[in-house]
DNA sequence: ACCTCAAAAATGTGATCACGATTTTACGCC
DNA sequence: GGCGTAAAATCGTGATCACATTTTTGAGGT
């Protein structure tokens, strides 16, 4: 109990989306900001009783997340927990995110408009004012809204749907490493130069800065998984 | 109700195993080998009653089946079926495919022993037989079997799980394809150059023996999509 | 203080019931 | 006979209960 982490649940963001999918949104999004640990032992009963629901939409979107590997079942006593990261595991993280989201910044840059710049360049001042302020979690926030704004556009659902999966196989490690470091040795991004090749329409840039963004960004975690 | 495919179910494989276990893996298996066609609606109560156990723990199954985009629930009247592809979508899955399995074969071909050699052999002669024979399901049952035979051996289990994913997604309606072509003009699959390439330790010919199988099965599906 | 072990609390799993919405069925009307 | 409409069946969702297993707790003895 009294893990800070886990958001804060409006869990009732629209009327026609059941319950489940709210929680199910509700731990995705904790679990990406990286807001439960590695390791972090989770149950129905008191999820369910932080959000005032009964534990049956908490176990279908549980389930949800266990297909998607965010959370795993230990299989000594079957209970439910955050997985903690192996190298063989964070490597092949690191293949497919290079795989799948350098293509969805490439198929995003196609349907660019002026006015997703104008968010992108927010999120990204989001993210340096973040990091001159040391706020970890802000970092984490504006990140992950950069990254998925622009995937959102690539009209291309499994592919979102993989980067998802993927983040959210991440996030915790990501945030405990980072957290580590300290916000001044953080990925010095690409995100700028991605901006740039955006307005100027060099999908290949975008690609290819996107590509660099990724393998830099989970280098880090690599070196701080060996270290 | 009455739809000739599901597989009859054992429903009993291990006593260790929970029962959403085994009704996910029985479901899988008949999505894979494309044994329930695109479209086809199904229900918690109608399968809960085939294999007699409760909608429970068909609920989970067909959670995670969800989440891996198996099964979808229709937005209209939130009603559960099997997806049909759209070009867009199968056009994904042909990239992922190729991302994901010729780097399996490539991992698998690190670990492989004469033992499984003679198994990948066996597999495809069960497969050429079936070809023979006009034996659709069969050619379906035997080419499942032989990639993952080979991928099961690449100790990378969140590639495993995405090549797993995919296939759940693409079995419905490659079984709908190749059952229109009837089996004389399946695929000349690349699977006696690829053991060849195993037997004398070329790696890389077999990623690239791969890539060139997977790329040539789902063509033929984008052609029956398209034309 | 520290270990031991039994009682209590908590866990995941599965079954059953209730509810509102949708689909299917079937009856009566034209 | 064909068609619209009301009744019945079926659907997914959520809550609640029961059960076996595991974890935590706490009291007792040394």
């Amino acid at each position: 109990m009294g893990y800070p982490g886990l958001n804060q649940f409006p869990l009732s963001m629209d009327d026609d989306t059941s319950i489940h999918d709210q929680v199910y949104e509700a731990l995705a999004e904790s679990l990406i900001q990286g807001q439960i640990p590695p390791g972090k032992s989770v149950s129905l009963r008191t999820l369910a009783n932080e959000l005032n629901v009964s534990p049956m939409p908490v176990r279908e979107a549980v389930r949800r997340l266990i297909a998607q590997k965010a959370l795993e079942l230990q299989p000594s006593n079957k209970r439910l927990r955050v997985p903690s990261l192996s190298e063989n595991r964070l490597l092949q993280l690191m293949t497919a995110r290079q795989w799948v989201e350098p293509e969805l910044a490439f198929l995003g840059a196609q349907k660019i408009t002026r006015d997703v710049i104008v968010e992108l360049k927010n999120d990204d001042e989001r993210l340096m004012a973040a990091l001159s302020k040391g706020d970890v979690d802000g970092y984490m926030k504006a990140n992950y809204a950069f990254h998925f704004r622009l995937y959102n556009l690539a009209e291309a659902d499994l592919f979102l749907d993989m980067a998802r999966t993927l983040w959210l196989q991440s996030g915790p490690f990501m945030r405990v490493v980072f957290g580590r470091l300290g916000t001044v040795q953080l990925p010095q991004d690409h995100h700028q130069e991605l901006i740039k090749a955006l307005e100027t329409g060099d999908h290949a840039a975008v690609r290819q800065h996107m590509a660099e963004d990724v393998h830099e960004g989970m280098e880090l975690m690599l070196e701080a998984l060996k270290g």
